[in-house]
DNA sequence: GCCGTTTTCGGCCCGACTGTTTTCAGTCG
């Protein structure tokens, strides 16, 4: 039982309590506990060894006894008994835009809202707008956030899909019928949503035993069989679809099941030019089977470059593969390093030494440290004399182990509702003491396309600005992006040589993989960065890896791609403009 | 619920923004 976990627990505790509506500060105490536990540098198996959780500042007698209970069963009783007073419905509701606790408290005494079904009821009968303390807007606000919910309500992000298919494949390479099996589908296409996973598997005979167990798995609601060859089942919400094919229909089934189908379309037409035919079995001359048992083969028999999964959208790449014109995508072995990285002098959960010994065990050569800047009060944004603070441990593990991994100096600065930079008011030249400088919206979603366009456009204006952070403000399946004249700031950031951030976080992956072709023959840079909070958050790089390759990049358009000295060279062309 | 003592309970709490108000509660990053 990692301490993580039981900071989970605390902070649903900590929420339960809010949504029965027991005073404020009773919660904040077991948020206060969460972070404590969060924040332990010493490991928590042998402090409570040792009998000492007490002793951890913002652990009393009631926070410490649910630590100890959670590391020793895994649960919590006074947690449970919450979870069976609050409606399960309750906590669905804090994912809608507008809605905390106190309101969904409010709407639960009050109207007895309990689920997203009676929020949207009560809405639509014009009963939320009565309520005091709510009004016409917040219920549109609250109608708009149910229709995103339900819009969204069977996608998955990339790490829950990647898991699940996972645990499948595993599954299925255990079975000793089993020749090959992978992933397909929007998840092989490095789609940063997927409405589930799709598998195939090459099997020694006709694989119904196989597919009978399939739909009866233990770990998963019982199953339906959609074909002959194929079945569907739903696990952990997912929901899974599997065909089983003989070895030699591997390739073509791997590639139907990968599709998308204007890409399959497009090598179906290729193979007719050809006087070959293209199914999902396999690729045919008459009624004889062109040798294509695997993926490659067919593209080759078809006259055609590999295409990268990334790529398969339809968008040009068959005719760029027949031209021998594809790009050389970015891997992620090509990555030396990256920017935007969070340490506990902001919000982030693991020291500025955690974050550069684990930079170092990645074999980077350089990390980019970007704290948030002092608007963002909350997160611990960076005042005068932390920077200063922060700049002097920088130059001292610069002295000592810059030879192996060098740490840039850099700042997540709030782009302000007025368009400036925080810091950039202040009488001395704050900005100009950083390598570098992302750019991020964190406030005022609320302004009109025009008025957040120029607001992002006037930040540009800032010489000391480097990269535009999670330009678009997503949060993938909670809720949309400000609204945003995006090519008007691509078009700003070419001219003005600024570099746009691809936010490799799997609920941002922002910018777009879809701008990126646009983008980068404008000259834009793209940094691939974590928005790491911890050790473990720098992997996150892989997924901003994948956006990249969707969108057709290679090393030289990608920043942290680049040796040491290169990146040198960027930033100080960048602040020679100041 | 936790802290810190002014040892027995008062104070805790980041600030901008929004929508609701007519001075502020609630949300959010
Ligand atoms: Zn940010």
């Amino acid at each position: 039982m990692d301490k993580q976990t039981v900071a989970r627990v605390l902070d649903e505790i900590a929420t339960l309590l809010e949504l029965r509506g027991d005073e404020g500060f009773r919660a904040r105490a077991f948020r206060t506990a969460a972070r404590a536990l969060e924040e332990l540098e010493e490991d928590l198996a042998s402090l409570i060894a040792r009998g000492e959780l007490r002793t951890v500042r913002g652990l009393g007698p009631a926070t410490a006894r649910v630590v100890q209970e959670v590391f020793e069963t895994g649960t919590s009783s006074y947690h449970e008994e919450l979870r069976r007073e609050v409606p399960d419905g309750l906590l669905e509701l804090l994912h809608v835009p507008g809605l905390g606790t106190k309101r969904i408290h409010t709407l639960h005494t009050r109207l007895g809202i309990a689920s997203l079904d009676d929020l949207e009821q009560a809405a639509r009968a014009g009963a939320i707008a009565e309520l005091p303390g709510f009004g016409k807007r917040t219920q549109e606000r609250i109608l708009e956030g149910i229709a995103y919910r339900r819009r969204t309500a069977g996608l998955r992000r990339r790490p829950e899909a990647l898991a699940t298919a996972a645990e499948l494949l595993a599954w299925l390479r255990a079975d000793p019928s089993v020749v090959r099996a992978e992933p397909a589908g929007a998840l092989r296409r490095g789609l940063e949503t997927v409405d589930g996973v799709d598998l195939v598997a090459a099997v020694d005979g006709d694989g119904q035993e196989l597919l009978g167990r399939f739909i009866s798995l233990p770990s998963a609601e019982p199953g339906e069989r959609t074909a002959d060859d194929a079945a569907r089942v739903r696990l952990g919400g997912i929901e899974v679809r599997l065909r089983v094919v003989p070895p030699e229909a591997f390739g073509a089934a791997w590639l139907h099941a990968t599709g998308s189908e204007a890409h399959v379309e497009a090598l179906r037409e290729r193979a007719a030019a050809r006087g070959l035919r293209l199914d999902a079995d396999g690729l045919w001359d008459g009624a004889r089977r062109v040798d294509a048992a695997d993926e490659d083969g067919i593209y080759r028999a078809l006259g055609l470059d590999v295409v990268a999964p990334e790529l398969r959208e339809g968008s040009g790449e068959v005719e760029a593969a027949g031209a021998g014109l594809l790009p050389r995508l970015l891997r992620y072995e090509d990555l030396k390093g990256c920017f935007h990285v969070h340490t506990t002098y902001s919000d982030g959960r693991a020291t500025l030494k955690e974050m550069a010994r684990a930079a170092l065990e990645r074999g980077w050569r350089y990390l980019g440290i970007a704290d948030h800047s002092q608007a963002a009060a909350y997160a611990g944004g960076l005042r005068l004399e932390d920077i200063v603070r922060q700049h002097e441990e920088i130059d001292a593990w610069n002295a000592e182990h810059g030879d192996r991994l060098w740490l840039f100096k850099g700042i997540e600065a709030d782009i302000l509702a007025d368009g400036r930079l925080d810091y950039a008011g202040l009488e001395e030249d704050v900005l100009e003491r950083f390598d570098f400088v992302v750019g991020s919206v964190h406030s005022a979603f609320g302004s009109s396309q025009t008025e957040m366009t120029e607001r992002i456009v006037r930040a540009m204006e800032n010489p000391h600005l480097t990269f535009l952070g999670h330009l678009t403000g997503r949060l993938l399946l909670e809720r949309d992006g400000y609204p945003l004249d995006v090519e008007a700031v691509i078009e700003a950031a070419a001219e003005r040589g600024v570099g746009i951030e691809i936010n490799a976080h799997p609920a941002r992956l922002d910018l777009d993989w879809r701008w990126w072709r646009a983008a980068s023959a404008r000259g834009i840079c793209a940094a691939i960065n974590p928005d790491a909070h911890d050790a473990a958050g720098l992997d996150d790089v892989r997924y901003g890896v994948t956006v990249a390759r969707k969108g057709w990049l290679g090393v030289r358009n990608v920043v942290n791609a680049w040796d040491l000295e290169e990146v040198r060279a960027y930033f100080a062309k960048r602040k020679g403009r100041a």
